[in-house]
DNA sequence: TAGTGGTCTAGACCACTAT
DNA sequence: TAGTGGTCTAGACCACTAG
């Protein structure tokens, strides 16, 4: 049935696995509620041993495609999650995938010392540099958010000469910083438009808006950015996907 | 130095090295930044086979206690995150995490049937039973978040009988209907207080409050709870902590 | 009692990194 | 070249659940 398994791959047996059967779910061919294949089953029908289809399982687990009830078996679980979870993405990131397009116009990019909020986020001293970056952020060319951003300066020596208007900051960070991204805290309050945060989202002094502080941290927990973000209340909502931690 | 693995425990010997190293890097023995012992020296320190430790070090990394690279080793990461993450308790296990003391006033609590939207996020037939809970959330005594709560009738029956004002409602759910909360979904949206909410929560009409829906999933992602939650803007802040995948 | 997932062993080979 | 983490094997025993 599924000996597609290609063992000179530089994909892992492992990885090829949870996509072939990843693949079965999203087909339907193992449904919901269904019971799905045992360990030894799956080691057998792929021709490896029963470890490596464990590793396998225990991804599609986290990934909540399937959950195992000891002493009984593995099940397909029995709805998708619609994830617009607020994954790792940057804002360009997260309005591609919501069908808009994302813009930016850039109102500020100056080198300057670290305030004291700053300098605490990116763990750094007190006069470090940083880079202080204002950007109004637009889907469909309409003002969404207003963002302020610090990156610290020797991470990222010549940001100032990049164009942001058209590159997503992520992915200038992670190609040409080699900068990876790998989780991040956000706090997330809702406020009155200020007054001048008003102008810049066109909307009335007083209305509502969210505000998100998310600081980025590299592997090594590593502060890289700390951002603020103000958006529209009105066009805006953040989605997340919590769980407990599954191995 | 650390044979203090008990073979005949109830916890799995991967689990006590996990709880071993944690402490060991909570004490300081650790430290960030510094080379970790490699698998092969923790599997010969703790008299087990190199896949055990693998587990345990998998654990502690998918925690963001440690990081790995390839080739190189195993290193203790450089901060801690300060974790008010919002994991999957409720209002009353949040407060108290926060050093606040939780209450509620019941405002309602009644048996209906299912709104579509309420059927929809619940996974129900267009008129099933659902309890419609309303309550005032306090901490210390203050009025902090009005909150709306539907749970299918045919998973908690006689859910009415209990007190809800002393009782938390996830530990009644897991202790009295062995419903365990696994995983949930939730979106933040900014709005202005109605009139309804801001004399519940005593501020003025118009003023922004932070408004929360979630719906909460068990493991074998059966739909559990669908609550909409309204917080004072003033004084509450949501927190949340984003990671990729790993495995 | 038979089958399941959870745990564990004692090896092995690989690609990668640093010296 | 030596050491690391990543992968993989072919077994084994356990606690648990269901028929």
């Amino acid at each position: 049935m599924a000996d597609i398994l290609r063992r000179d791959s530089a994909m892992p047996l492992h990885a090829q696995i949870t996509e072939a059967l990843q693949l079965q779910i999203k087909a339907g061919e193992l449904k919901a509620g269904e019971n799905f294949p045992s360990e030894r089953e799956l080691a057998e029908r792929f021709s490896v041993s029963r470890m490596t289809v464990r590793q396998a399982l225990l991804r599609l687990r986290s990934d909540g495609l399937i959950y195992r009830e000891r002493g009984v078996g593995t099940f397909v679980a029995n709805r998708k999650i619609d994830v617009h979870t607020r994954n790792l993405s940057g804002f360009s990131e997260e309005m591609i995938s919501l069908g808009l397009t994302p813009s930016s116009r850039v109102l500020q990019l100056t080198r300057e010392t670290a305030a004291e909020r700053v300098a605490q986020d990116l763990d750094l001293e007190p006069d470090a540099a940083v880079f202080h970056l204002e950007r109004l952020r637009l889907a469909d060319d309409e003002p969404m958010a207003f963002e302020t951003t610090y990156l610290s300066a020797h991470l990222c020596p010549q940001l100032d000469s990049v164009d942001l208007t058209v590159n997503s900051l992520y992915e200038i960070l992670t190609e040409k910083y080699n900068l990876q991204m790998h989780h991040a805290a956000e706090s997330l309050e809702a406020a009155a438009a200020t007054r001048f945060v008003a102008a810049q989202l066109d909307i009335k002094i007083g209305a509502p808006v969210l505000v998100v502080h998310r600081v980025v941290y590299s592997e090594a927990n590593q502060p890289i950015e700390s951002a603020h973000t103000t958006y529209r209340a009105d066009r805006y909502r953040a989605t997340f996907y919590l769980s407990k931690n599954a191995l």
